[in-house]
DNA sequence: TTGTTACCGAACACATTGTATGGTAATAGT
DNA sequence: ACTATTACCATACAATGTGTTCGGTAACAA
């Protein structure tokens, strides 16, 4: 790709996320964006065809490129459950939020959570639909595949959420023990 | 309250909620508002401050008149949860819902459901927290009160969520039924 | 009846969006 | 190294939406 492209895409990325850490993506203007970006204006809607579409674009930067379940990228692209502990999954994910990586953190701590906390969990569906296995536990017979799905991701969204809302003081150990006591209940605990 | 006040509040209103319906709260604007509701814009403007307040007091309108604590109202105000059995409260909100009362169904199923099912996760905060034994089952010794709170409400939503993107085939009580599953286990089931 | 209040319509300054233009510099292909 | 392409910039622009102001009118309350 045109090392421009990639320079001025890069630019825009970084003063968009900036500006999400600071206020509302409602309130931030595409004037705002490319002042700090640096780049025209006609310069961002060949890049980006509105702000939603930014939005959208970044989002997929982040996260399909933790999630995506293609194993071939190895080092290339870190794929979050490619790594070697391989059973404690939930585990190994906050870990990977504990150190930022991506700075996914700072944008789910964000005002704008909402917005990334729906992508992280459609993310997260796909993995479990695709991995069950890995999130160790069973499904109670009488639930339904999906409704079981959506419950397990989002119950592991919503113990980021606390986590995130009250200063992140407990260990990612505990995080994740949290959330199998949550969904599979205190005596079925996953060691 | 002057009859003419009340009747634009309500116009607005229900120009609101009609557009609500069909698009996306972004793209809605105060134009189209008062067009509908068919009020000067002026007067728009002298009763909400911005289109963010007036979704801030159509979710108070909402919400709080159904969740609201205060055990007076008697008839008057119909809160959820004092209507004749106190036990199963979740099928009792279930059933609300299911005969879309204050067209909060409408709302919640609608493209924008995002917005409401935020507030009304939060009213389901509080009604939990002042109220806990309504929702039957223990909290895990080892789960924080406030996490175990949120833990309930979101699967609470989530619940109806998935009902509502699954178009609603199954009953109220076969909601419900999901819903403890989920939360306490298939062995704990609540009867 | 009288004073107050809510409303309307219209106009307004202002901000934001998304597009179009012509010129310049970096890049890629040969 | 030469050439064609491509991305970029600055500027200007129409179109749309926001929130405010104002004088006049009708509903309301006392």
């Amino acid at each position: 790709m045109d090392r421009r492209q990639k320079k001025t895409r890069e630019s825009i990325f970084n003063a968009f996320t900036e500006l999400l850490s600071k206020k509302h993506y409602n309130q931030i203007t595409v004037g705002e964006i490319i002042e700090k970006a640096d780049v025209g204006r006609a310069t961002f809607y060949a890049h980006f065809e509105t702000k939603d579409f930014l939005l959208k674009e970044l989002c997929e930067e982040l996260f399909c490129h933790i999630f995506d379940a293609t194993e071939e990228g190895g080092e290339k692209h870190r794929h979050i459950f490619i790594c070697d502990a391989p059973s404690p999954v939930i585990l190994h994910l906050l870990q990977h939020l504990q150190k930022n990586d991506n700075k996914i953190l700072d944008l789910l701590a964000c005002e704008n959570n909402e917005l990334f906390l729906r992508y992280f969990k459609e993310n997260l569906k796909m993995l479990i639909k695709n991995h069950p296995h890995l999130f160790g536990g069973e499904k109670p017979k009488e639930l339904p595949d999906d409704y079981w799905i959506n419950h397990v991701s989002a119950t592991f969204v919503e113990t980021i959420r606390w986590w995130l809302n009250n200063g992140m003081k407990e260990s990612s150990q505990t995080l994740s023990d949290y959330f199998y006591t949550a969904i599979y209940g205190e005596e079925k605990q996953i060691t």
